[in-house]
DNA sequence: TTGGCTTTTTGCCATATGACAAAGGATTTC
DNA sequence: GAAATCCTTTGTCATATGGCAAAAAGCCAA
């Protein structure tokens, strides 16, 4: 709990009768590896802040393959918020990595939160726009790197993450084919 | 004018007073080929709306090549908006690909709307918000795709782009070289 | 029209990556 | 601990793309 307000107070100012109004709206949730926190085709429901774990979010091309966007672990937000907020079905899927334990807002109660809270919006907003530019400048620079560039990246930038992820997923979301990961890694570590 | 003011219409609603006095904050600019509207190393002072032309957000990698992130033609706003809005140096150019005609806010012109009409920091929020999904959308698939697949994405989306713009340009927005463009392009004229 | 500049196409070769299949390792389950 | 399952590596080959340099085409100005 501690932890999702501290996140939030990075983001503006929060007076304890308010932080203690967030907590009340939480709930925990936990998922098992594998589980989806949202699916394409459904309309999201919840926003959530992880306590623990590694979540993706991913899609299927027209070729059928499936396609990781982007990770995203502890102490973040996680919602597919422009289908959240439109109030509209997703058209990708967020799905727990690992194991997750997650705080968990319901729809009602972070419209709640927006209509207590002087600056929530605000809070909001930034959060949102954050996370995009963030994502922005992740994925931007993939598409004028070579594979061994791409993953040596993705190394630096989460060196947590790599031994928590299946290679395949790493794969997907660096563009790549997955055997082609794994001569670049044998390469690497000569 | 007209269609500036069309364009915000869009994203929320101001009345006849309001789209007034952003009439009076507007100054014409126009910028020849090539010319930056805002440099890497310099802290951006303007936003604008694009009346004519295309302009494009560049920078160069670590390899020093020039990397093309994205084109913005006619009636949107375009502006390197984190930057602008943190008061900070840029990280990025923004510079004219053909000759162009825009609208131009000042910074202090930008900062009295803010203060002065209720809502436009709503309407901002959801243009810079809605501008970053795009982008994302935009960049993100290009990560899984081949070259021939993303430039024939690239013509379909911007259909009206392809000639006005030089082909190293799109080249490095598509993350390809020069040359392999152009065998992509004899390619699919068969 | 001519010459000079920029932009685009080509040629040639080396290399990275993809596709597909099989083999090895690791982990889970009973 | 054996079997089943999943994850990762490897092999083989075809192909797309990059790097580099030169030629061709297009454009502009005098």
């Amino acid at each position: 709990m501690e932890q999702m307000i501290n996140y939030l107070l990075q983001y503006g100012n929060l007076n304890p009768q308010q932080t203690k109004l967030i907590s009340h709206k939480l709930t925990e949730l936990e998922l098992s590896k594998d589980q989806y926190f949202s699916e394409a085709g459904k309309t999201p429901q919840q926003v959530a802040f992880i306590l623990e774990g590694i979540l993706r979010v991913c899609y299927y091309n027209n070729k059928g393959e499936e396609v990781t966007k982007y990770f995203i672990d502890e102490n973040q937000l996680v919602c597919d918020y422009r289908h959240f907020e439109a109030n509209i079905a997703a058209s990708e899927y967020i799905q727990a990595v690992t194991d997750c334990k997650l705080l968990v807002f319901s729809r009602e109660g972070w419209n709640e939160l927006s209509n207590t809270i002087v600056g929530w919006d605000d809070i909001v907003n930034k959060i949102v726009q954050n996370a995009l530019s963030q994502k922005l400048e992740r994925r931007s620079p993939l598409v004028e790197q070579d594979g061994t560039t791409r993953y040596l990246n993705f190394l630096e930038k989460f060196p947590q993450m790599v031994n928590r992820i299946p290679l395949s997923y790493v794969a997907s979301y660096l563009g790549i084919t997955q055997s082609s990961l794994s001569r670049i890694r044998k390469n690497i570590s000569r």
